[in-house]
DNA sequence: CCGGTTTCTGAAATCGGTTTCATTATAGCA
DNA sequence: TGCTATAATGAAACCGATTTCAGAAACCGG
């Protein structure tokens, strides 16, 4: 009897051997054709891949099927609570399938973006989820041509064919300016990262311009600042916040992220949330709540915009061919103490 | 001249044919052997790959090869900003070395991550990561009669010779305990989750029961708390600042979930950080900084990790056959304003 | 007892690359 | 000129699965 190495692993060859059946009846087995098979034959299968603790080679399966049972998901910042959020939504789907994730981190680099995209397609990724940078359009609409699903999430490509994931945006800043308004504050200013090509970003930043005239807010008051340098956000604070003319003014920051650089910036200029200004944001981080009396924020349901991802790609790839579909969740507002009623 | 449906992917043979030369030539383009090519050739294959916008497919060259370009890392709670702060370094080296990483997170269920697991092996990882649940020890110990480099994080599992990457436990926390000391606390708690099998919660409490006897701190003061059960925590809150005598406690949080919960429960009864008991915690989070005057705690250079686990898996795959290392680096602590010195 | 199903199984082709080995052409040298 | 070394290339086997197609055995009705 001949023995292989230790290092070599056990194919299906050696399963069919043991067995005494071909590879064929053992390849039955695996795709679950129990129908074609007789019980003892499927017995003697059965037996044989415990004894030899065999797991079939996914490469040697993908190559033939045409399918990796390799999710791809490309994510702008991974570090961002949200990111991971939605991962795992994704993932609980895909495990359920069968499916791993690919997980790739572009850092708000469109050159690690298309590099990544290219790098997941030689893996012949079954499907792809992108939050993109929002600087690769050409590239992405490249994409489309390529049968393979992509689903965007939270931030769109103009005129494409994709299906997106994402908030509301438009349903939770009115609610968020609304609940303000009604709270007294008549002076908002709002805090974004750069807007060009997050579609997002500009959908956020949109509403809130578009209700300042109609609500007497000024529209002036909507602030760019790139969080590399944070300078500019303390600028932006000394520019809005002196020119306050005995109204309470009230911050909203367009992301987690950004909150964290404002609430950093309010404190080391000794400037205190609520009493000299209010504060609410986008993204209920876990720790929205602990900071001085709580943050009034935005909750988007996260984990949910994951599981949707992840289920329009396994539709597509089950043949759903339907136009590309918007699917926006509602945000919820969490009223915190950082936006107390102007007396 | 026959023409491929869209569907159809761009082949190896396909290039060969445009180019006028046979696959062999083409391979071996692809695998960077110049040396062997003419000069026309190599222009003509270019040529060719770009007109037909070709990718080698990883798992037809996976398969021959024996070899996936995929990592596999698994890990206990993504969710934790620790995961992602390691999984961007290791990102990074694996990104530079034409390598992908495969991400799962199990929960900290020990169930989910022996599936994980057997299906990472069963697409031929080439290495894999783990920041093990702890309650797998049997199972993981047989990875290691594979021949798959493996590489713990954070959590060590007894008796194996798996590589391990991580913190200087004892080193940190008895750090952290001598500048309380110095402080002049003399009542500290310390508060971690379950310790069973967690290798990393059970040293850093290990110096802490082991420093208390002989600097005049309780070691009962050692409370483990299941995160799932608030309950609890504040249960233990109650009980360990009642027996205060007179002297100014502290509270010392085993990770940055730990110092969540404890802030969340310290604030639900009233109970002032640090006019009424003094924190300090393990994980420099990016909130810590933001709690009242700043949360003191032990960073760790969690990117570091990443990066060092995953060189490891790649000095292991190149044949390095040196026996088993614990990698353990220094934590750094962070004093802010909730540690004061005792008056 | 015979042709026709039905049930179960296997040989061989295939997926898209890599690798081994053989072949051709050209150069170098006596 | 003839013979060998070297450079450049290709045919075919191979990696480990799936799938097509065909064959053997059992069963069935007339």
């Amino acid at each position: 009897m001949t023995r292989k190495k230790q290092t070599d692993r056990v194919t299906i060859t050696d399963v069919a051997r043991v067995a005494g059946v071909s590879k064929t009846t053992v390849s039955r087995y695996l795709g679950g054709q129990y129908h074609v098979l007789s019980e003892s034959t499927q017995a003697r299968i059965k037996e044989a891949i415990e004894q030899l603790n065999y797991r079939p080679n996914q490469m040697a399966r993908g190559l033939k099927r045409d399918r990796s049972y390799l999710i791809g998901m490309v994510m702008a910042d991974i570090s961002n609570p949200y990111s991971t959020a939605v991962l795992r939504g994704a993932e609980d789907v895909c495990k359920q399938k069968g499916y791993s994730i690919l997980v790739c981190n572009t850092d708000n680099d469109p050159a690690k973006e298309r590099e990544y995209i290219l790098m997941l397609q030689s893996h012949r990724i079954d499907g792809l989820l992108i939050n993109t940078t929002g600087k690769n359009n050409d590239f992405l609409r490249e994409l489309a041509n390529d049968c393979t699903p992509v689903v965007l999430i939270d931030r769109k490509v103009p005129v494409l064919g994709f299906d997106t994931v994402g908030l509301d945006n438009e349903q939770a800043t009115s609610e968020a300016i609304h609940f303000l308004l009604n709270r007294g504050y008549k002076r908002i200013a709002y805090v974004s990262e750069p807007i060009a090509g997050v579609s997002s970003r500009r959908e956020r930043a949109a509403v809130f311009t578009a209700l300042a005239d109609q609500y007497g807010y000024s529209a002036d008051d909507l602030y760019e600042v790139n969080l590399q340098s944070p300078e500019r956000l303390s600028e932006v604070l000394d520019h809005f916040l002196q020119r306050t003319q005995g109204e309470k003014p009230v911050i909203f920051a367009a992301n987690g992220v950004v909150l964290l650089k404002l609430i950093r910036a309010l404190q080391s200029k000794g400037i205190s949330v609520p009493e000299d200004v209010a504060v609410i944001s986008f993204d209920d981080t876990e720790w929205a709540a602990l900071i001085g009396s709580g943050i009034t924020a935005i909750a988007q349901p996260t984990y949910q915009i994951g599981m949707t991802a992840m289920e329009r790609i396994f539709q597509r790839m089950e043949g759903d061919g339907s136009p590309a579909q918007n699917i926006a969740f509602a945000g919820k507002l969490i009223i915190r103490g950082s936006t107390p009623p102007v007396v």
